[in-house]
DNA sequence: GAAGACGGCGCC
DNA sequence: AAAGGGCGCCGTCTTC
């Protein structure tokens, strides 16, 4: 059996596949079948299925119980592809780049849409446009010339791969959910919240609202930030806003409360009764895991704000009876991601130990004092402009020149208009956005885009801050990017470890990965975890010596881990 | 009444 | 001590 199929769904509920050949077309004839589900089933032996897209396709297959090794995403590798060729803006369908193949009218990509609580997501919509297999086939093998004209062929293979990968990952956490404890969570607000007084206010929302009024001697909403501004003006105090580390060194009998009501409030809103109401069903939350959704390539979720669940929340996540939460928390990834990614000997040194690598720096450059050690390497990758972060900065310099040299790179990059891209070549969008001059991209050319930042009409100062912006963003780019290339690596190698164990992925939030596995799969799979993390560190960096430790515990809840 | 901007804050 | 990078989501306010 070839080890290499592709297959299309048909609005039937059908297939077409074929064996594909070494360049990507069919080798044999298209054949036809009734049950998509069952020509995957019966066909074990394939070593990679080639299909439009894993959304549209695999959600299908597990909930009959399928499962398949490895796949190749065509829509997915597209839409990395035209980011590579300087293309972001064009329409990534499999349709779109057959057309483009063809020299046809581009047909426009149809709309996304937001999940909807307790639907079935945009994972089980019917196929927007059929495009037949032979044309799939096509699209693919052209695909793979494209990847041999990338800077990079054989990361930029590894990307779209690994993705693919990561595409099969999302969609089997998407379907098991994160086991959640709906009782738990209501303890939990209760005991934060108090009871809800009829119209659903929490009782302990209405206590600190009437505090906050009788510090300022009037009635205020403390949900409204023009409100609250307006009460601390009558105060004789000065605010340009109600963020939290502007208002918290006011000395006002307000503040305390009112900082607190932020917070429950936040959980109240956004965590609270009815979230719970609308994403957790049957024991389990249930969002839709969307791999590169952000520029950088780290995952977006689509409902639930499932990557943003308060720290208090997860005690509500909790195993089944005789099941453990594997937690593994991967230790100070973006700094050793900055070693590995620009070669600094100093940095790599001390980043090829698994001991606390702000601590280290510290103990090389800032006098043991690990807090200003971890803010200058913060500051170096975020771009800080001012404050002790600079001074540190510089000492970094001193210490990690080329390390520091390569953020600084990107960041030049960035202000003057040129593309910079992740160690696998994903590469972040140009600055212009959607729509306006210059549409069309800088295709591979970086070329200097003489002066920096937007032409179009002129304002003094802002092209230069909008240019530094930018450098703030491609700085940053550079190490979280890079960082999301290793941790995809990562995750489909430790889905492979899983493979033959009742274990499974149910949660991965940007570089922190839980597994749920009956009690004795534990120490196999904390195992399994390191072992993936050391492989996709020499996989994706090559040859260096970076480690990448993880911070693991086996736990029945969440809230434990740390 | 729907859509979008904004302030604010949770996570990494 | 100062207010950097990436997101999603909430409620309010504004606009059409």
């Amino acid at each position: 059996m070839s080890d290499r199929w592709a297959i299309a769904a048909t609005p039937d509920g059908g297939a077409e596949l074929a064996p594909l050949g070494p360049d990507g077309l069919p080798a044999g004839g298209v054949r036809r079948e009734p049950s998509l589900v069952e020509a995957v089933r019966g066909r074990p032996g394939v070593a990679r299925w080639v299909w439009r897209s894993t959304a549209a396709v695999y959600p299908r297959l597990l909930a009959a119980g399928v499962r398949v090794d490895r796949c190749y995403d065509i829509e997915d590798a597209e839409t990395l592809l035209l980011g590579h060729e300087g293309r972001h803006g064009e329409p990534r369908s499999a349709a779109a780049a057959l057309a483009r193949l063809r020299h046809a009218p581009v047909p426009p990509d149809p709309p996304q849409r937001a999940a909807e609580p307790g639907s079935q997501s945009s994972l089980f919509e019917p196929q927007p446009v059929h495009v037949p297999l032979d044309d799939l086939a096509a699209v693919y093998a052209d695909q793979q010339r494209r990847h041999d004209a990338t800077a990079h062929p054989d990361r930029m293979r590894l990307l779209t791969a690994t993705e693919s990968a990561g595409m099969l990952v999302a969609a089997e956490m998407t379907a098991a959910g994160l086991p959640w404890r709906a009782d738990v969570h209501r303890a939990v607000l209760g005991e934060l919240l108090g009871e809800r007084y009829a119209g659903g206010e929490p009782r302990r929302l209405a206590e600190l609202a009437d505090e906050i009024s009788a510090a300022f001697g009037r009635r205020v909403r403390p949900d409204l930030p023009a409100d609250v501004v307006r009460a601390f003006a009558q105060a004789g105090v000065k605010v340009s806003s109600t963020r939290r580390w502007e208002i918290e060194s006011i000395d006002h009998p307000a503040v305390k409360p009112l900082i607190e009501y932020k917070r429950l409030y936040r959980i109240h809103t956004a965590h609270g009764w009815s979230w719970l109401q609308d994403w957790v069903r049957d024991g389990r939350l249930r969002t839709e895991y969307l791999p590169g959704g952000t520029v950088s390539g780290r995952w977006v979720t689509n409902g639930a704000g499932a990557l943003q669940i308060p720290k208090v929340i997860r005690r509500a996540v909790v195993a089944d009876p005789g099941w453990r939460l594997v937690v593994a928390d991967a230790d100070q990834l973006e700094p050793r991601v900055l070693a590995a990614i620009s070669r600094d000997p100093g940095l790599m040194e001390v980043a090829g130990r698994d001991a606390d690598l702000y601590q280290s720096i510290s103990d090389r450059a800032f006098a043991s004092d690990r807090e200003q050690a971890k803010l200058a390497v913060l500051g170096a990758v975020y771009g800080q402009t001012s404050g002790d972060g600079l001074r540190n900065l510089a000492v970094l310099r001193r210490r990690f020149p080329r390390a520091v040299a390569y953020v600084d790179d990107a960041a030049r990059a960035g202000e003057e208009g040129r593309l910079v891209r992740t160690w696998l070549g994903r590469t972040c969008p140009p600055a212009a956005t959607a729509g306006d001059q210059d549409g069309e991209g800088v295709p591979q050319e970086d070329q200097p885009s003489g002066p920096a930042g937007a032409p179009g009409e002129f304002v003094p100062g802002y092209a230069s801050t909008n240019a530094r912006a930018r450098g703030r963003f491609t700085r940053n780019f550079v190490v979280q990017g890079s960082a999301a290339d290793w941790a995809l690596v990562m995750l489909a190698a430790l889905r492979r470890a899983c493979a033959g164990l009742a274990a499974e992925l149910v949660f991965f939030q940007h570089d922190e990965v839980i597994v749920h596995c009956p009690a004795e799969e534990a120490p196999a799979v904390t195992a399994a975890i390191r072992e993936a993390a050391d492989l996709a560190g020499r996989v994706t960096f090559g040859d260096t010596p970076v480690r990448f430790p993880f911070t693991t515990a086996v736990v029945e809840c969440y809230a434990d881990a740390k």
